[in-house]
DNA sequence: TGTACATCAGTGAACGCGCGTTCACTGATGTAC
DNA sequence: TGTACATCAGTGAACGCGCGTTCACTGATGTAC
């Protein structure tokens, strides 16, 4: 295997480049993503990706594998071990603008449930899941451990698709950070005395 | 205007009969979703549409603000005026239920963000919203009522599409149903005192 | 060091497909006189 | 009550498109002797 050239008949690494430019495509968002245009991209035949990805779901599954890696690393690099409410609303905003920053990626990682449960895709899915818990418990040692972390999870996911659909306003960075910020630490910060409650007045909708 | 037949060469009320004819499609899942099978479905010339909508971004629209309609619909019969928080969880059951009894639709109401904001569907779906804001707001009147109502949008949400999505086991509607219930209690009764907090352990992740 | 050969990673043409949309058309309907 | 006519809501054929995938092929590479 050459590990120089890229020229030529004979690629050296159309795998990787193929899903680089799978990748870039998504991102830039002009055309559609479609394999040949992934072909086109990366400058070779239409038949060519077949050497290296089974059809076109499996290269999608690449790239939806290294989507979670990438939010994997954004998130722990912003608040890996967080110790407080606010550290977890910035873990939130990272995920949002994560989503936001990467919409077409974001949404193949979550396009479909997969038929694998093994697959890659799923593992890398897995990881976030994790983490995203493991924060949550982090913060809140002594709450239903499982309930909170998929609400959690669920809340900033929310708030990626609904910023990604319109339904909230984008706008800037930083406004999106605002609005994360403060739901996430109004959210966690209302009601509570850690038991329940009922004191709210009925009023006609 | 017939109001009978819908037979023959003039149909009636193809309008409403393609209206109905999308729903279906999706809701079947099995085949693809597009305006000519659509027409099929109707059993109508894959011109025909074009008497009624202006292309297939119309017809979809359509259909997604029918959808949030009968969202709508679903959240107010389940719990108009919320009074606890066990209420706002039963809110969110129903929200998550009706993504995934029909997926597809659900889908296509959050697709993309659409252009016109002066849209039917915006509108509709602006309702959806002000139903989820002050529902929120009639268990928590003293809270950052619009961080809240967002923050309470997004968990909903976000819930039913990592369940759609496969992020979250589907299952029966009663274990998602209980997964809702005890995720939105989790996050609403955790942490709290009606201020801030900052007492987790750290912990490596 | 040179040569035969197997293997590999590309090419390019072609397949069949279903799509959105347009067009000239025609059958049905309802209205004016 | 009957007839001419405008309007409307369909038809069916065709357009051009890009897609995923297959196929026989060929140029490049590396290895065995």
């Amino acid at each position: 295997m050459s590990t120089s050239s890229g020229e030529g008949y004979h690629h050296g690494d159309l795998r990787s480049a193929l899903l680089k430019a799978a990748i870039e495509l998504l991102e830039e968002g002009g055309e559609t993503f479609s394999l040949r245009a992934v072909a086109r991209r990366a400058g070779v035949s239409a038949a060519a990706p077949y050497r290296h990805y089974a059809d076109k779901d499996a290269l999608e599954s690449a790239v939806a594998t290294a989507g979670f890696h990438d939010l994997k690393d954004d998130l722990t690099r912003t608040a890996g071990a967080p110790a407080s409410v606010s550290d977890l609303a910035e873990l939130g905003v990272a995920y949002v603008l994560f989503a936001l920053r990467r919409p077409a990626v974001f949404r193949l990682m979550f396009g479909n449930a997969c038929g694998d449960p093994a697959d890659q895709r799923v593992l890398a899915a897995g990881e976030v899941q994790d983490l995203v818990s493991s924060a949550v418990a982090n913060v809140f040692p002594e709450a239903d451990a499982p309930a909170l972390a998929t609400a959690g999870w669920s809340l900033v996911h929310g708030l990626a698709f609904l910023h990604l659909d319109g339904k909230l306003p984008a706008g800037s960075d930083e406004e999106v950070s605002t609005r994360v910020r403060s739901s996430v630490e109004a959210i966690l910060t209302v009601g509570g005395h850690g038991g329940d409650r009922h004191d709210g007045a009925p009023v006609s909708v």
